[in-house]
DNA sequence: ACCGAGCGAGAACGAACGTTCTCCCCTCTC
DNA sequence: GAGAGGGGAGAACGTTCGTTCTCGCTCGGT
Protein backbone atom coordinates (compact mmCIF):
# COMPACT_ATOMS: atom_id res chain seq x y z
CA UNK A 1 0.00 0.00 0.00
CA UNK A 2 1.08 3.81 -1.08
CA UNK A 3 2.48 5.31 1.69
CA UNK A 4 0.08 8.56 0.72
CA UNK A 5 -2.66 6.37 -0.41
CA UNK A 6 -2.74 5.40 3.29
CA UNK A 7 -2.55 9.07 4.28
CA UNK A 8 -5.34 10.09 2.21
CA UNK A 9 -7.70 7.58 3.17
CA UNK A 10 -7.27 8.16 6.92
CA UNK A 11 -8.12 12.01 6.26
CA UNK A 12 -11.31 11.41 4.05
CA UNK A 13 -12.04 8.88 6.63
CA UNK A 14 -11.68 11.11 9.24
CA UNK A 15 -13.68 14.28 7.35
CA UNK A 16 -16.50 11.63 7.30
CA UNK A 17 -16.65 10.68 10.72
CA UNK A 18 -15.83 14.15 12.32
CA UNK A 19 -18.51 15.35 9.65
CA UNK A 20 -20.84 13.08 11.21
CA UNK A 21 -20.19 12.57 14.83
CA UNK A 22 -18.40 15.54 15.71
CA UNK A 23 -14.34 15.57 16.18
CA UNK A 24 -14.35 14.93 19.84
CA UNK A 25 -16.88 11.95 19.55
CA UNK A 26 -14.68 9.81 17.37
CA UNK A 27 -11.62 7.94 18.83
CA UNK A 28 -8.55 6.89 17.43
CA UNK A 29 -9.29 3.83 17.56
CA UNK A 30 -12.58 4.35 15.72
CA UNK A 31 -10.76 5.65 12.63
CA UNK A 32 -8.06 2.98 12.64
CA UNK A 33 -11.14 0.54 12.08
CA UNK A 34 -13.26 2.92 9.85
CA UNK A 35 -9.63 3.58 7.56
CA UNK A 36 -8.69 0.20 7.56
CA UNK A 37 -5.02 0.80 8.79
CA UNK A 38 -3.55 -0.24 12.03
CA UNK A 39 -2.80 2.27 14.66
CA UNK A 40 0.83 1.99 14.17
CA UNK A 41 0.47 2.98 10.21
CA UNK A 42 -1.78 5.97 11.87
CA UNK A 43 0.71 7.29 13.97
CA UNK A 44 3.36 6.75 11.63
CA UNK A 45 1.28 9.45 8.85
CA UNK A 46 0.13 11.22 11.49
CA UNK A 47 2.19 12.39 14.97
CA UNK A 48 -1.54 13.34 17.01
CA UNK A 49 -4.97 13.34 16.44
CA UNK A 50 -4.66 17.24 16.31
CA UNK A 51 -2.31 16.87 13.04
CA UNK A 52 -5.23 15.03 11.66
CA UNK A 53 -7.94 17.53 12.55
CA UNK A 54 -5.99 20.22 10.66
CA UNK A 55 -4.94 17.67 7.42
CA UNK A 56 -8.95 17.26 7.61
CA UNK A 57 -9.56 21.39 7.79
CA UNK A 58 -7.49 21.50 4.70
CA UNK A 59 -9.26 18.80 2.64
CA UNK A 60 -12.03 20.46 3.33
CA UNK A 61 -11.19 24.01 2.68
CA UNK A 62 -10.02 22.45 -0.20
CA UNK A 63 -13.34 20.63 -1.53
CA UNK A 64 -14.92 23.89 -0.94
CA UNK A 65 -13.08 25.72 -2.87
CA UNK A 66 -13.03 23.92 -5.55
CA UNK A 67 -16.92 22.96 -5.70
CA UNK A 68 -17.68 26.22 -5.10
CA UNK A 69 -15.49 27.86 -7.91
CA UNK A 70 -16.49 24.37 -10.24
CA UNK A 71 -20.11 25.97 -9.91
CA UNK A 72 -19.65 29.66 -10.17
CA UNK A 73 -17.65 28.46 -13.30
CA UNK A 74 -21.02 27.40 -15.00
CA UNK A 75 -22.53 30.83 -14.45
CA UNK A 76 -22.76 33.45 -17.68
CA UNK A 77 -22.75 37.01 -16.11
CA UNK A 78 -20.98 38.76 -13.27
CA UNK A 79 -24.74 38.27 -11.65
CA UNK A 80 -25.22 34.56 -12.19
CA UNK A 81 -21.73 34.24 -10.76
CA UNK A 82 -22.84 36.00 -7.27
CA UNK A 83 -26.09 33.56 -7.32
CA UNK A 84 -24.01 30.55 -7.83
CA UNK A 85 -22.66 30.69 -4.94
CA UNK A 86 -26.37 30.02 -3.32
CA UNK A 87 -26.68 27.58 -6.00
CA UNK A 88 -23.54 25.59 -4.49
CA UNK A 89 -25.18 25.78 -1.21
CA UNK A 90 -28.52 24.49 -2.34
CA UNK A 91 -26.42 21.17 -3.94
CA UNK A 92 -24.79 21.05 -0.68
CA UNK A 93 -27.66 20.68 1.29
CA UNK A 94 -28.91 18.18 -0.53
CA UNK A 95 -26.68 16.08 0.32
CA UNK A 96 -27.30 13.53 3.19
CA UNK A 97 -23.98 13.87 4.90
CA UNK A 98 -24.49 17.41 5.28
CA UNK A 99 -24.32 18.56 8.92
CA UNK A 100 -23.43 21.86 8.74
CA UNK A 101 -20.10 24.18 7.98
CA UNK A 102 -17.20 21.85 8.83
CA UNK A 103 -15.49 24.84 9.79
CA UNK A 104 -18.30 26.19 12.02
CA UNK A 105 -18.44 23.01 13.76
CA UNK A 106 -14.94 22.59 14.56
CA UNK A 107 -14.83 26.48 15.38
CA UNK A 108 -17.30 25.37 18.00
CA UNK A 109 -16.32 22.60 19.32
CA UNK A 110 -12.55 23.30 19.67
CA UNK A 111 -12.10 27.25 18.48
CA UNK A 112 -11.78 27.79 22.26
CA UNK A 113 -9.41 25.27 23.32
CA UNK A 114 -7.39 24.87 20.11
CA UNK A 115 -5.68 28.04 18.57
CA UNK A 116 -4.53 26.30 14.98
CA UNK A 117 -8.32 25.20 14.44
CA UNK A 118 -9.58 28.67 15.18
CA UNK A 119 -7.40 30.26 13.24
CA UNK A 120 -7.58 28.03 10.53
CA UNK A 121 -11.31 28.52 10.88
CA UNK A 122 -10.72 31.96 10.91
CA UNK A 123 -8.97 32.00 7.54
CA UNK A 124 -11.03 29.83 5.21
CA UNK A 125 -13.95 32.02 6.34
CA UNK A 126 -11.47 34.87 4.91
CA UNK A 127 -10.46 33.20 2.83
CA UNK A 128 -14.59 32.79 1.22
CA UNK A 129 -14.82 36.57 1.77
CA UNK A 130 -12.22 37.60 -0.63
CA UNK A 131 -13.67 35.45 -2.93
CA UNK A 132 -16.96 37.08 -3.19
CA UNK A 133 -15.37 40.65 -2.91
CA UNK A 134 -13.69 39.23 -6.38
CA UNK A 135 -17.07 38.43 -7.53
CA UNK A 136 -18.76 41.19 -6.83
CA UNK A 137 -15.97 43.83 -7.92
CA UNK A 138 -16.54 41.72 -11.72
CA UNK A 139 -20.00 42.62 -11.06
CA UNK A 140 -19.34 46.26 -10.63
CA UNK A 141 -20.73 46.03 -7.36
CA UNK A 142 -20.35 49.06 -4.94
CA UNK A 143 -17.81 47.35 -1.45
CA UNK A 144 -20.60 46.68 0.96
CA UNK A 145 -23.04 44.04 -1.21
CA UNK A 146 -19.86 41.27 -0.86
CA UNK A 147 -20.04 41.44 3.42
CA UNK A 148 -23.73 41.14 3.16
CA UNK A 149 -23.86 37.99 0.43
CA UNK A 150 -21.02 36.40 2.65
CA UNK A 151 -23.22 36.60 5.93
CA UNK A 152 -26.23 35.30 3.90
CA UNK A 153 -24.16 32.40 2.79
CA UNK A 154 -22.84 31.47 6.43
CA UNK A 155 -26.47 32.09 7.94
CA UNK A 156 -28.17 29.73 5.15
CA UNK A 157 -25.24 27.48 6.47
CA UNK A 158 -25.90 27.37 9.92
CA UNK A 159 -30.38 27.75 9.25
CA UNK A 160 -29.93 24.44 6.95
CA UNK A 161 -27.73 22.54 9.14
CA UNK A 162 -29.67 22.69 12.41
CA UNK A 163 -33.24 23.22 10.98
CA UNK A 164 -32.16 20.11 8.94
CA UNK A 165 -33.72 21.57 5.92
CA UNK A 166 -32.76 22.56 2.55
CA UNK A 167 -35.20 25.78 2.22
CA UNK A 168 -32.68 28.61 3.29
CA UNK A 169 -30.53 28.07 0.21
CA UNK A 170 -33.62 29.09 -1.51
CA UNK A 171 -34.13 32.07 0.49
CA UNK A 172 -30.83 33.40 0.74
CA UNK A 173 -30.69 33.08 -2.69
CA UNK A 174 -33.57 34.90 -3.17
CA UNK A 175 -32.40 37.57 -1.12
CA UNK A 176 -29.45 38.16 -2.44
CA UNK A 177 -31.15 38.84 -5.51
CA UNK A 178 -32.58 41.61 -4.14
CA UNK A 179 -29.45 42.85 -2.57
CA UNK A 180 -27.70 42.28 -5.76
CA UNK A 181 -30.20 44.58 -7.74
CA UNK A 182 -30.22 46.65 -5.39
CA UNK A 183 -26.51 47.51 -5.43
CA UNK A 184 -25.86 47.33 -8.98
CA UNK A 185 -29.01 49.30 -9.62
CA UNK A 186 -29.47 52.02 -7.09
CA UNK A 187 -25.66 53.46 -7.06
CA UNK A 188 -24.91 56.11 -5.29
CA UNK A 189 -27.77 55.75 -1.76
CA UNK A 190 -27.14 53.17 0.84
CA UNK A 191 -23.58 51.96 2.79
CA UNK A 192 -22.84 49.90 5.14
CA UNK B 1 -28.08 29.28 51.38
CA UNK B 2 -31.54 28.77 49.52
CA UNK B 3 -31.49 25.21 47.25
CA UNK B 4 -32.74 27.33 44.11
CA UNK B 5 -30.06 29.47 44.51
CA UNK B 6 -27.75 27.02 44.04
CA UNK B 7 -29.05 26.22 41.42
CA UNK B 8 -29.05 29.39 39.80
CA UNK B 9 -25.38 29.83 40.75
CA UNK B 10 -24.80 26.28 39.22
CA UNK B 11 -26.04 27.39 35.64
CA UNK B 12 -25.08 30.59 35.49
CA UNK B 13 -21.76 29.31 36.03
CA UNK B 14 -21.95 26.52 34.07
CA UNK B 15 -23.45 28.87 30.79
CA UNK B 16 -20.08 31.48 31.27
CA UNK B 17 -17.67 28.67 31.44
CA UNK B 18 -19.05 26.49 28.50
CA UNK B 19 -19.27 29.44 26.91
CA UNK B 20 -15.62 30.49 27.13
CA UNK B 21 -14.49 27.47 26.31
CA UNK B 22 -16.93 24.68 25.17
CA UNK B 23 -19.04 22.60 27.07
CA UNK B 24 -16.75 19.23 26.67
CA UNK B 25 -13.68 21.09 27.61
CA UNK B 26 -15.26 21.97 31.45
CA UNK B 27 -15.27 18.82 33.60
CA UNK B 28 -17.84 19.01 36.86
CA UNK B 29 -14.77 19.28 39.29
CA UNK B 30 -13.90 22.57 37.15
CA UNK B 31 -17.72 23.78 37.68
CA UNK B 32 -17.91 22.67 40.85
CA UNK B 33 -15.16 24.91 42.18
CA UNK B 34 -16.28 27.76 39.87
CA UNK B 35 -19.63 28.19 41.31
CA UNK B 36 -18.28 27.44 44.78
CA UNK B 37 -20.07 24.29 45.59
CA UNK B 38 -20.05 20.46 46.43
CA UNK B 39 -19.71 18.20 44.16
CA UNK B 40 -22.52 16.50 46.43
CA UNK B 41 -24.87 19.25 46.30
CA UNK B 42 -24.11 19.79 42.15
CA UNK B 43 -25.42 16.11 42.11
CA UNK B 44 -28.06 16.63 44.45
CA UNK B 45 -29.64 19.29 42.33
CA UNK B 46 -28.95 18.13 38.83
CA UNK B 47 -28.92 14.16 38.10
CA UNK B 48 -26.13 14.55 35.39
CA UNK B 49 -23.75 16.58 33.07
CA UNK B 50 -26.33 16.31 30.56
CA UNK B 51 -29.35 17.68 32.47
CA UNK B 52 -27.13 20.93 33.29
CA UNK B 53 -26.46 21.30 30.33
CA UNK B 54 -30.00 21.73 29.40
CA UNK B 55 -30.50 23.84 31.95
CA UNK B 56 -27.91 26.13 30.50
CA UNK B 57 -29.64 25.80 27.28
CA UNK B 58 -32.85 26.77 28.49
CA UNK B 59 -31.12 30.00 30.51
CA UNK B 60 -29.87 30.79 27.12
CA UNK B 61 -32.91 31.13 25.27
CA UNK B 62 -34.91 33.16 27.85
CA UNK B 63 -31.77 35.59 28.07
CA UNK B 64 -32.17 35.37 24.40
CA UNK B 65 -35.34 35.97 24.01
CA UNK B 66 -35.73 38.97 26.95
CA UNK B 67 -33.04 40.61 26.10
CA UNK B 68 -34.06 40.72 21.86
CA UNK B 69 -37.80 41.73 22.69
CA UNK B 70 -36.61 44.28 25.56
CA UNK B 71 -34.91 45.73 22.69
CA UNK B 72 -37.30 45.23 20.16
CA UNK B 73 -39.45 47.28 22.14
CA UNK B 74 -38.02 50.57 21.93
CA UNK B 75 -38.34 50.31 18.76
CA UNK B 76 -41.19 53.38 17.23
CA UNK B 77 -42.42 51.48 14.30
CA UNK B 78 -42.80 48.10 12.37
CA UNK B 79 -39.74 48.40 10.17
CA UNK B 80 -37.54 50.16 13.00
CA UNK B 81 -38.56 46.46 15.24
CA UNK B 82 -37.42 44.18 12.61
CA UNK B 83 -34.06 46.42 12.48
CA UNK B 84 -33.68 46.46 16.21
CA UNK B 85 -32.86 42.69 15.75
CA UNK B 86 -29.42 43.37 14.41
CA UNK B 87 -29.04 46.40 16.88
CA UNK B 88 -29.56 43.96 19.55
CA UNK B 89 -26.96 41.82 17.86
CA UNK B 90 -24.60 44.43 17.78
CA UNK B 91 -24.66 45.22 21.22
CA UNK B 92 -24.26 41.56 21.80
CA UNK B 93 -21.12 40.84 19.94
CA UNK B 94 -19.41 43.71 21.51
CA UNK B 95 -19.74 41.93 25.11
CA UNK B 96 -16.50 40.24 25.93
CA UNK B 97 -17.61 37.16 26.57
CA UNK B 98 -19.19 36.78 22.97
CA UNK B 99 -18.19 33.82 21.19
CA UNK B 100 -20.93 32.88 19.00
CA UNK B 101 -24.41 31.89 19.50
CA UNK B 102 -24.56 29.13 22.38
CA UNK B 103 -26.74 27.17 20.02
CA UNK B 104 -25.25 26.73 17.00
CA UNK B 105 -22.21 25.86 19.36
CA UNK B 106 -23.53 23.50 21.64
CA UNK B 107 -25.08 22.25 18.18
CA UNK B 108 -22.04 21.63 16.65
CA UNK B 109 -20.62 20.02 19.83
CA UNK B 110 -23.11 17.94 20.84
CA UNK B 111 -25.68 17.64 18.22
CA UNK B 112 -24.89 14.62 16.85
CA UNK B 113 -24.16 12.94 19.58
CA UNK B 114 -26.99 14.13 22.03
CA UNK B 115 -30.65 14.18 20.27
CA UNK B 116 -31.76 16.50 23.23
CA UNK B 117 -29.56 19.35 22.63
CA UNK B 118 -30.01 19.07 18.88
CA UNK B 119 -33.96 19.45 19.59
CA UNK B 120 -32.97 22.07 21.92
CA UNK B 121 -31.33 24.23 19.39
CA UNK B 122 -34.02 23.72 16.72
CA UNK B 123 -36.59 24.80 18.68
CA UNK B 124 -34.72 27.68 19.61
CA UNK B 125 -34.19 28.83 15.94
CA UNK B 126 -37.55 27.64 15.03
CA UNK B 127 -38.38 30.00 18.10
CA UNK B 128 -36.74 33.15 16.68
CA UNK B 129 -37.73 32.63 13.37
CA UNK B 130 -41.10 32.40 14.61
CA UNK B 131 -40.80 35.58 16.06
CA UNK B 132 -39.37 37.71 13.50
CA UNK B 133 -42.49 36.17 11.19
CA UNK B 134 -44.64 37.79 13.91
CA UNK B 135 -42.75 41.28 13.45
CA UNK B 136 -42.84 41.48 9.75
CA UNK B 137 -46.55 40.22 9.87
CA UNK B 138 -46.74 43.77 11.94
CA UNK B 139 -44.57 45.45 9.69
CA UNK B 140 -47.46 44.10 6.75
CA UNK B 141 -44.20 42.54 4.66
CA UNK B 142 -44.75 39.84 2.36
CA UNK B 143 -44.28 35.92 4.00
CA UNK B 144 -41.30 35.63 2.34
CA UNK B 145 -38.90 38.64 4.31
CA UNK B 146 -38.93 37.03 7.46
CA UNK B 147 -36.88 33.53 6.59
CA UNK B 148 -34.62 36.24 4.60
CA UNK B 149 -34.03 38.29 7.92
CA UNK B 150 -33.38 35.48 9.90
CA UNK B 151 -30.94 34.08 7.65
CA UNK B 152 -29.11 37.05 8.00
CA UNK B 153 -28.86 37.09 11.41
CA UNK B 154 -27.41 33.84 11.70
CA UNK B 155 -25.24 34.88 9.31
CA UNK B 156 -23.71 37.61 11.13
CA UNK B 157 -23.98 35.88 14.14
CA UNK B 158 -21.35 33.04 13.21
CA UNK B 159 -19.61 35.80 11.18
CA UNK B 160 -18.95 37.60 13.55
CA UNK B 161 -18.18 34.54 16.41
CA UNK B 162 -15.34 33.02 14.10
CA UNK B 163 -13.90 36.70 12.64
CA UNK B 164 -13.70 38.15 16.18
CA UNK B 165 -15.58 41.14 14.48
CA UNK B 166 -18.21 43.29 14.88
CA UNK B 167 -19.47 44.34 12.07
CA UNK B 168 -21.46 41.92 10.78
CA UNK B 169 -23.98 43.05 12.88
CA UNK B 170 -23.81 46.11 10.77
CA UNK B 171 -23.59 44.83 7.80
CA UNK B 172 -26.39 42.84 8.71
CA UNK B 173 -28.55 45.53 9.19
CA UNK B 174 -27.95 47.48 5.98
CA UNK B 175 -28.45 44.12 4.31
CA UNK B 176 -31.60 43.82 6.31
CA UNK B 177 -32.75 47.20 5.30
CA UNK B 178 -32.65 47.06 1.64
CA UNK B 179 -34.81 43.44 1.78
CA UNK B 180 -36.98 45.69 4.14
CA UNK B 181 -37.33 48.15 2.22
CA UNK B 182 -37.77 45.83 -1.49
CA UNK B 183 -40.28 43.87 0.44
CA UNK B 184 -42.44 46.75 1.46
CA UNK B 185 -41.81 49.06 -1.52
CA UNK B 186 -42.35 47.24 -4.71
CA UNK B 187 -44.88 44.79 -3.57
CA UNK B 188 -46.11 41.69 -5.76
CA UNK B 189 -42.59 41.63 -7.14
CA UNK B 190 -40.05 39.00 -5.92
CA UNK B 191 -40.67 35.78 -4.35
CA UNK B 192 -38.96 33.13 -2.60
C1' DA C 1 -25.21 16.58 76.59
C1' DC C 2 -26.39 13.50 72.90
C1' DC C 3 -27.96 11.78 68.78
C1' DG C 4 -28.93 11.85 64.00
C1' DA C 5 -29.29 14.18 59.80
C1' DG C 6 -27.07 16.84 56.47
C1' DC C 7 -23.11 18.81 54.44
C1' DG C 8 -18.24 19.63 52.46
C1' DA C 9 -13.93 17.77 51.00
C1' DG C 10 -11.98 14.79 48.45
C1' DA C 11 -10.83 9.80 47.62
C1' DA C 12 -12.37 6.18 44.73
C1' DC C 13 -14.18 3.88 40.70
C1' DG C 14 -15.12 2.59 36.08
C1' DA C 15 -15.02 3.98 31.53
C1' DA C 16 -13.01 6.22 27.60
C1' DC C 17 -9.40 8.33 25.24
C1' DG C 18 -4.76 9.39 23.09
C1' DT C 19 -0.58 7.34 22.74
C1' DT C 20 3.02 3.79 23.13
C1' DC C 21 4.69 -0.88 23.59
C1' DT C 22 4.84 -5.88 22.83
C1' DC C 23 4.50 -9.77 20.34
C1' DC C 24 4.05 -12.36 16.38
C1' DC C 25 3.95 -13.20 11.56
C1' DC C 26 5.22 -12.26 6.97
C1' DT C 27 8.57 -11.31 3.66
C1' DC C 28 12.77 -10.12 1.58
C1' DT C 29 17.69 -10.77 1.36
C1' DC C 30 21.98 -13.25 1.49
C1' DG D 1 17.09 -21.71 5.16
C1' DA D 2 18.27 -18.11 8.63
C1' DG D 3 17.99 -13.79 10.18
C1' DA D 4 16.36 -9.15 10.19
C1' DG D 5 13.16 -5.71 9.39
C1' DG D 6 8.57 -4.06 8.95
C1' DG D 7 3.89 -4.18 9.75
C1' DG D 8 -0.59 -5.62 11.98
C1' DA D 9 -3.32 -6.72 16.09
C1' DG D 10 -4.20 -5.40 20.19
C1' DA D 11 -2.55 -5.08 25.11
C1' DA D 12 -0.88 -1.62 28.10
C1' DC D 13 -0.25 2.95 30.14
C1' DG D 14 -1.31 7.30 31.91
C1' DT D 15 -4.66 10.68 32.06
C1' DT D 16 -9.13 12.67 32.26
C1' DC D 17 -13.87 12.60 33.13
C1' DG D 18 -18.50 11.66 35.05
C1' DT D 19 -20.25 9.75 38.96
C1' DT D 20 -20.41 7.65 43.57
C1' DC D 21 -18.66 6.65 48.13
C1' DT D 22 -16.38 7.58 52.60
C1' DC D 23 -15.35 10.13 56.38
C1' DG D 24 -15.51 13.55 59.62
C1' DC D 25 -17.66 17.74 61.03
C1' DT D 26 -21.51 20.80 62.29
C1' DC D 27 -25.76 21.86 64.07
C1' DG D 28 -30.53 21.63 65.68
C1' DG D 29 -33.88 19.33 68.68
C1' DT D 30 -34.94 17.14 73.03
Amino acid sequence: MNISEARTRIVATADELYNARGIQAVGMDELRAAAGVSLKKLYQEFPSKGSIVMAVLERRHRSWAEGLEATVRQAATPRERLLAIFDYLAQWFCEDSFRGCGFINSFAELGAVSPEVAEYAREHKASFQDYVVRLANEAGAPSYLAPQLSILAEGAQTTAAIAGTTEAARQARSAAEVLIDTALGGRSSRAA
